[in-house]
DNA sequence: TTGATAAACGTTATAGTATAACATATCAAC
DNA sequence: GTTGATATGTTATACTATAACGTTTATCAA
């Protein structure tokens, strides 16, 4: 898995990848893909970066696929459990996997005058945070991990 | 630095500790710990356990120390902005830093039935985290590390 | 097919979290 | 004491998220 995210790649293959992924883990796991699930996912892989419910809503509202808050979150809620979606805590936002189908526990490179974000490999269990959780007697489940800094782009544009 | 916080320990000395090393750094830093802050982090060190800002504000209200959200968030801010307390992105809450004094990047141990926090070392600069920032040029500046899980009481209990 | 069950949706209402903006007051240094 | 910075009081509002309930649609066994 590697750390993209700040650079450029095939773009239209990547919301390809993502929406074929995403049909076929449903399929694998008899769970629907419906419209306005399909329709979040694409606009997330579309975008590219972290979106708000709301602002997708926005979208969904523009577009007749529904008008209320639980549309958005309903539909994030379902992709988020399926794994095709990602919650950045500290954004209060949603961004979509970088890496759909494989098995994985993200961390986030969020640049914080630009908003982009980079999902970058991580394991809870290794390294010195398992080592305080076993010593703690903790069991590590899922681990949130946002790492908020500058982006290259953002680096050489001499930001403070 | 210990990743305390799910065993018992001196409490009064920790809350003497807390407010007595606020109080130095703030004379060494030329800043202000005024009476209302004061009482929101001796709140927060007395109880020990994230707490949202609108749990903090009905106890300032009730002392006469202020009524409007505005009240509970400068103090948070400034307590933050100082390492005082800690902000656990994933509760929308706070908690009292558990290592006044110490320079240091935490991570914490949330559990996710009786939602206790433990702080533990952390260090986003090492390890893999630190290794997939270089690898993608990002500079990380702060890093929000929450692990969630069962704490040893709730495991012991059998929680599933 | 049809009936039973679960899953998804539409909608209303409301809860919970956070900040903008502006007037007033206090502090700290000269 | 004046001044500039810092802190406070207050109103209003923005943003984020979910409870609750009735209806519809999908799934699957009989």
């Amino acid at each position: 898995m590697e750390p993209i995210g700040f650079d450029s790649h095939d773009h239209a293959h990547c919301i390809a990848d993502g929406i074929a992924a995403a049909e076929a883990h449903c399929r694998a796991e008899g769970v629907q893909m419906t419209p306005t699930r399909r329709r979040v996912l694409d606009i997330l892989l579309e975008k590219q970066r972290a979106m708000g419910a709301y602002e997708i809503l926005d979208i969904l509202r523009d577009e007749g696929l529904g008008s209320q808050p639980p549309v958005a979150y309903r539909a994030l809620d379902f992709l988020a459990r399926q794994g095709f979606v990602h919650r950045i805590e500290r954004l209060n936002a949603f961004i979509a996997c970088a890496h759909p189908g494989e098995d994985h526990a993200p961390a986030f490179l969020i640049c914080r005058t630009c908003d982009r974000v980079a999902e970058a490999p991580s394991d809870a269990q290794k390294g010195r945070l398992g080592d305080a959780a076993r010593q703690a007697g903790f069991r590590i489940e899922r681990a949130v991990v946002e790492a908020v800094g500058l982006c290259p782009d953002c680096q050489s544009e001499g930001r403070p």
